[in-house]
DNA sequence: GTTAGCATGTAAGGAGTTACATGATTTT
DNA sequence: AAAATCATGTAACTCCTTACATGCTAAC
């Protein structure tokens, strides 16, 4: 039965709610879009497909006679939709970690603005017990630590800093679309809101 | 057997090289030095340090009679030392990989200037191919892209320029050092170049 | 004297990779 | 027609975590 991992799931359910693919094709998809913190191998992928299959998230053209074998093209059914979207909500405390909150992000645009800035908040939330942490870890160390470790360390907050700043610029664009528009804009998904980066 | 993960031998190998230490304080110290990038349980530390001790990187007071049962404090060996400097200086691909890449880095002031040199310069090149890699993708598939993946995938890139930034100052501070003090500065570990981290 | 934290260890299992096996289709 | 690359799948293995089992020692 194995739990699947919910990450690979969760991105094989986003990147088919766009249109249907078969495996192979979905495998270069998901390292372009996980790239930066993921990859996944076709050893984990397949069997993850077939899983899914069973549990009715998702399904492939066995309908045809002796159609064109080779590529199995498999595409989100209903219950994988809803599948997607409990996923997404799920705020279980590992969902603000780097690769679960980056996994949650890159498919934003299929889930709606109280999913997101609840997504957005507690990833910055969990960014600032980090800091919180290394900070006072450093401050109790920091005599008997080397320039090195303190450079590694220092360049290590910068970063995590940078990333809370990121957060609150794209916290408070959700919000203002939020409150102008009301619920409704649901609908408006494939835009977004455009926060500023520079 | 199990070729033993190098990056928890690689750990404890360094921690060992400041002071003896027994496995409970060692996990403690392991994921207050490697925290931000990886967590070890003692279900993988013990049987790790087990290991360690039959291949004689490390060794335990296990002289005296009935001495005092309980902790286990390990030291580092002879045959330890060279190892953690083979494992240091090794160069397997894989060691650009941000957690591989930090846990050597953690442990840098216990080399020397060369090894140094070339794991950071390892490290920037490992993150140039990936900045190409992204930039490219990115150029392909821009307008299909959606205004949080867009987002993400902007950070990003930005987060790895800084990175790149980083290693770029340090890099030079190493040059000058080994430049203007020779080969003999592997004396003045403790204190490194101590560059600007502004 | 009992709770809390120190300290060591092991067995079962989860999550994924590597390497392999196999065949179809496209390119040269 | 050979070589490359697309496409699917599986078995063995790796590395690590979780949960458990056990006892010591300090604090209240």
């Amino acid at each position: 039965m194995s739990r699947r991992a919910a990450i690979l799931e969760l991105a094989v359910l986003g990147l088919l709610h766009d249109s249907p693919l078969h495996g192979y094709e979905l495998r270069k998809r998901l390292n372009a879009s996980l790239g930066a913190f993921r990859a996944f191998s076709y050893g984990s992928l397949y069997p993850c497909l077939k899983e899914m299959l069973t549990r009715g998230w998702i399904a492939h053209d066995g309908g045809g006679s002796a159609s064109k074998r080779s590529r199995i093209v498999y595409r989100l059914t209903a219950e994988g939709k809803e599948r997607l979207q409990d996923l997404l909500a799920d705020s279980d405390p590992s969902a603000w970690e780097d690769e679960n909150f980056g996994a949650r992000f890159v498919f934003f645009a299929k889930t709606d603005a109280a999913v997101r800035l609840r997504i957005l908040e507690g990833r910055r939330s969990r960014l600032e017990e980090r800091l919180a942490s290394v900070r006072a870890s450093l401050a109790r160390t920091r005599e008997r630590l080397d320039s090195y470790t303190l450079a590694l360390a220092q360049h290590g907050l910068e970063s995590v800093e940078r990333e809370v700043r990121w957060l609150n610029e794209l916290i408070a664009t959700e919000r203002q679309s939020t409150t102008i528009v009301g619920q409704s804009q649901l609908r408006d998904e494939a835009a977004g809101p455009s926060p500023s980066l520079t």
